[in-house]
DNA sequence: TTGATAAATGCAATCGATTGCATTTTAGTA
DNA sequence: TACTAAAATGCAATCGATTGCATTTATCAA
C-alpha cells in the first residue's frame, strides 16, 4: 500500500454517507452520536487506518495537549527523572511532553522558548539554564497565556509556578551530620551564579556552622561552576592550605567526585582525614568508592508536582489565581565517604 | 498586557492596509515582495510581538518540521548523548526534536509512535525497546510516509534507515584485548533478547576466543538483563564455579559494575585476579574504583548520522530509494580494570 | 504617449477537525 | 392520527498560514 493520502474524517463520513461533523462527534464520544452511527464509524476509521491529525485539531482548538520542557541537560539523571514524573501525570491526562534541552546556554534558551510558542504548546516547564540572567523569555510565554512552571533552578523576578527542594534544609542536614561526625574544619564547593539553589546551599552551609559555633572560614569556601574538573581543581587548592579541611561538602556531586579523585590519588582517607559530601544523589554516587554521601531532590516528585501545578493553572484559567510555590524536603542519604562510625 | 489575542498575519496586514497573502510572502522571505513592504511587514510584526503559529503552517504544508526520537530512556548518558548529536544537525536546518522515553517498555513505544504520528512528525527516530518483538509499529508510519530511522537498537525485519556502531568489533576487540593482558578464562555477560547488539557482542567475544585457540566455556555465558543487580548476581554465581573465570566482559557498563562491587566486597583484586570489562562507556565507569575499561560508542557521531540520514530520505520523497545503513567503528577505552602491570 | 513586460500584491481555496446553530428524524403522548 | 419533545445529524464558519492564479501597479522601450 502507498498510503500516501491519509485518511481524514471526510474519508469516513463518505464511506458511511454522513457529515463529517457527524464522524468528529462519534470519534470523541459526544452523547449526542447514536450508538449504531458510532460503531460504524469506528468500524470505518479501523479498516481505513484513520490517524487523527492532531494538528489540524490543536489550530481549530488553540491548544495543542503538548508540554514543552526545558531542561539545562536531558543526561542528567536528575532531570530525565523530573521529566519522568511529568509525563507520568501528564500522559494520564493525554497530554504530551517535549522535551528541550538548553545546553546549559542563555541564548539557546531563549530560542527554544520561542520555538515552543511558536509550536504553540500549552504550557512551559523550565529549569532555568546557568548563565540566565534575565527572564523575559519566560514573560513573554506569560504574556501569551503559556503559562510556566519553573522547578530546581527557579528565580523570584517573575511569577510563576515554582517547584523546588528546601536546598537551604538540605544543606543545612549534610553540614549537620559532618558536624555529628566530629567534622570541625568543613570545606564548601559552590557557585557563583545567581541562581538561588546554590545560594541557598551556602546559606544552609553557614547557618549549621553557626548554630554549633563553628568559626566560618572563608577560604575554605571555593567557587568554581562544579563539575569534576572544577572540583578537582578546588580540592587541590584546598589541599595547599596550611591545615587541611576534615571534611568538603560540595553543592554538587560531580564536585564532591573531582575532590574524592584527588584525596584518592594522594592517598589522602576518606572519610577519617576528609571526609566528603555532595549534593543530588546522581546515581553515580552509590558506585565510588566510598560511595558518596549526599542529598536526594526526589526528582519524580518534583516532576509530579510540577505537572500538577501546571494543570491548576490551565483549569484557573484567566482566574490570575497566584501562582504557587512549593518546596519538597529533600533527604539525607548518609554513605561511605562522611560515615566515620 | 493581557496579551491574551495573539497577533496573526491578519492583524499585521491590517495595519498596513494590505492582505495577509504579503504578509506571509514577506515574512517568508519570497522574492516576489518588495523591500519596502517587507521592511514594513517586519516591523509591525515586532511592534505587535508577531509569534508565527506553527500548528497553522503545519496543517497547511502537512510537515510540522518536528522529528520524533524516541529513546528506552533519556537519562542514559549514551541515548541522550545521540539526541545531542541529532540535534545539532536538525536545529541547523530548523527542525524541532520531540524526545519521548518508551521505559524499556512495547506498549509504550507503540503507543508513543501512535502519539507522534498524531502530531505529524516529519520522521521518527527511535531505538527499539528490549521486549520489542515486533515492527508493526514502526511499518505503520513508514506506511504513512513518515521515515524511520533507527539507530544502536536496530532490526533488520523492516527496512528503514539504521546507524549502529559495529557491535561485533568492539567485543572482538575488548576480547582480544583481555587475552592480551594474559586472560584465559573470560566470562560473558549477555542478554536473552533478540536485539542484534547483544548478539553480536557475543559474537564478537566468541570468535575472539576461538582466533586465539582458547576454549568457549558455556558455564562462562551468562544471560541476564545486566542492570546493576543482574551483573551482582551474574558475578556471584560465577564465583561458585569450581574454578573462577578471571576476567568478566560484560555486554552492558551497569552489569560490569555489578560485578565490580561483588569482586570488591569479597576482595577479590581487579584486574589482577579478574579483569573487568564493560561496553557503552557510561561516564560513571571513568569514575569507578578501578576505573573501567568499555567500548566507546561515538554517541553524538552516531545521532549526527542519524539526522543526516533522516535529511537525506525526506529529500528523496517518493523515489524509494533504499534506506542505508551505517555502521560506526566503536572505539575501547582502556581503564584501570583490565590492565594488568 | 502607448504598449508591453516585469514587479508587486490580492483573491480565494486549502489543510482537517471542531462546534454553534439549524434541520431532520424518531419516539412518545394525547 | 396529530403533535411535541427529544434525539440524531447536517450546515457552514472557524482556526492561521500558504499558494496558484489572477489582477493591479510600476518600469521602460519604442
Amino acid at each position: 500500500m502507498a498510503g500516501k493520502s491519509k485518511t481524514t474524517i471526510h474519508d469516513i463520513a463518505l464511506k458511511l454517507n454522513i457529515t463529517a461533523s457527524t464522524v468528529s462527534r462519534a470519534l470523541n464520544n459526544n452523547p449526542r452520536i447514536s450508538k449504531a452511527t458510532r460503531k460504524a464509524v469506528l468500524k470505518v476509521a479501523k479498516d481505513l487506518n484513520y490517524q487523527p491529525n492532531n494538528i489540524a485539531a490543536a489550530l481549530r482548538n488553540g491548544k495543542s495537549h503538548i508540554i514543552g520542557v526545558v531542561v539545562p541537560t536531558a543526561n542528567r539523571a536528575f532531570f530525565s527523572s523530573v521529566v519522568r514524573g511529568i509525563e507520568e501525570i501528564a500522559n494520564k491526562l493525554n497530554y504530551k511532553v517535549i522535551i528541550c534541552q538548553s545546553y546549559e546556554n542563555y541564548d539557546k534558551e531563549v530560542q527554544t522558548i520561542d520555538a515552543l510558542l511558536s509550536a504553540r504548546v500549552d504550557g512551559i516547564i523550565a529549569s532555568i539554564s546557568k548563565n540566565t540572567l534575565d527572564f523575559e523569555h519566560f514573560k513573554k510565554a506569560q504574556d501569551r497565556g503559556t503559562p510556566v512552571v519553573l522547578f530546581d533552578r527557579t528565580t523570584d523576578e517573575i511569577e510563576t509556578g515554582q517547584v523546588m527542594i528546601d536546598d537551604y534544609l538540605g544543606a543545612y542536614k549534610v553540614t549537620e551530620h559532618l558536624i555529628e561526625q566530629g567534622c570541625k574544619r568543613i570545606a564548601h564547593f559552590t557557585n557563583p551564579i545567581k541562581i538561588n539553589i546554590y545560594k541557598d546551599r551556602l546559606r544552609g552551609y553557614l547557618d549549621a556552622l553557626r548554630d554549633n559555633n563553628l568559626e566560618i572560614i572563608d577560604e575554605l569556601i571555593v567557587e568554581s561552576n562544579m563539575q569534576l574538573e572544577d572540583g578537582r581543581e578546588s580540592m587541590e587548592k584546598l589541599l595547599k592550605l596550611d591545615e587541611w579541611p576534615d571534611a568538603v561538602f560540595s553543592a554538587s556531586d560531580y564536585g564532591a567526585m573531582g575532590a574524592m579523585q584527588v584525596l584518592k590519588e594522594k592517598h589522602i582517607k576518606i572519610p577519617e582525614q576528609v571526609a566528603l559530601a555532595g549534593f543530588s544523589n546522581e546515581p553515580f554516587t552509590s558506585f565510588t568508592d566510598p560511595t558518596l554521601t549526599t542529598v536526594d531532590q526526589l526528582s519524580i516528585t518534583m516532576g509530579k508536582v510540577c505537572a500538577e501545578l501546571f494543570f491548576k493553572q490551565i483549569k484557573a484559567g484567566n482566574k490570575k489565581e497566584l501562582p504557587q510555590k512549593t518546596v519538597l524536603k529533600p533527604e539525607l542519604i548518609i554513605r561511605q565517604s562522611s560515615l566515620k562510625k
